[in-house]
DNA sequence: ATGACTCGCAACGCGAGA
């Protein structure tokens, strides 16, 4: 059996953030990680640091926002951009490819707020269609792993003080039955099934000493398909990245699978 | 409380994030 190590991290622009993720990766080594918010083109990601690393990185990007990735040290196959159900919809939020056998999402969910206004309508409809594309992929009967910032904060104990966000696009009851009913398709959320009472947060906002004070909510999630939860040994939260100079406002939340087969991890 | 963040843009403040 080989462990496999699978990371999601909101990175809030990959050109400002380089220096971070490359530490990260050069410590952590995880075998892949799902990235969001690059806010970058195609052509400006720094793909000759990345691969310099022994990563392969598939990448949808749009100018200024929004922005996902896939990076592997084991080769990507099938990549495939674009959440389906709605060809209108210009942005980059969606990335899905193969994995040594695993189907793996980057997610780059709506935010959502203002919660009177279209923001919220296209955040709930988002999150239609990625049930929908869920739904698909769970019939599929493979391991499966939806990992991002899905921007819902699933229960009040992932969040330092629920009162604070009731107003909140994140934390509104609507939001969380969504993602309530991509869960009862079948997916197990990695880290509170393995954690069922620890309090942790994946995001601290810039403002007020929110890191200082653990102001945190806990909204980047993956998902695992049934036959991915089968192989899930370890869910984490790595809150390194999240105190250094010059930091993303989110941290790398992780999954550790045992895969069958070989040890030699390239084989 | 005379405070209170960070990013991209082509900007010399604004919108967006959460």
């Amino acid at each position: 059996m080989t462990a496999f190590t699978i990371a999601t991290w909101n990175v809030n622009s990959i050109k400002a953030r380089l220096p971070r993720v490359v530490e990260w990766l050069e410590s952590a080594k995880p075998d892949v990680v799902c990235l969001q918010e690059l806010k970058c083109v195609d052509e400006n990601f720094p793909r000759l640091e990345i691969e310099a690393l022994g990563y392969e990185a598939a990448v949808h990007g749009q100018k200024t926002y929004n922005g996902v990735a896939i990076l592997s040290r084991h080769g990507l196959e099938d990549v495939s951009a674009r959440l389906p159900g709605d060809d209108s919809d210009a942005q980059a939020r969606y990335i899905e490819a193969t994995v040594k056998g695993v189907r793996i999402a980057s997610i780059y969910l709506p935010n959502g707020n203002p919660i009177a206004t279209e923001k919220f309508t296209y955040k709930l409809a988002w999150m239609e269609r990625l049930k929908a594309r869920a739904r698909a992929l769970i019939q599929q009967e493979i391991p499966v792993v939806l990992a991002g910032d899905y921007n819902v904060i699933p229960q009040d104990e992932d969040c330092y003080d629920p009162k604070a966000w009731t107003k909140d696009a994140l934390f509104q009851p609507e939001s969380r039955a969504a993602f309530r009913e991509i869960l009862h398709l079948g997916y197990t959320e990695a880290y509170r099934d393995r954690h069922p009472r620890r309090q942790e947060f994946s995001f601290w906002d810039y403002q007020g000493g929110a890191w200082q004070k653990d102001h945190g909510i806990r909204i980047d999630h993956l998902l695992l398909s049934p036959q991915a939860a089968d192989l899930l040994t370890d869910a984490g939260i790595d809150k390194g990245p999240r105190g250094k100079e010059k930091a993303s406002d989110h941290t790398p939340v992780l999954v550790t699978l045992d895969l069958p087969g070989s040890d030699d991890a390239d084989a």
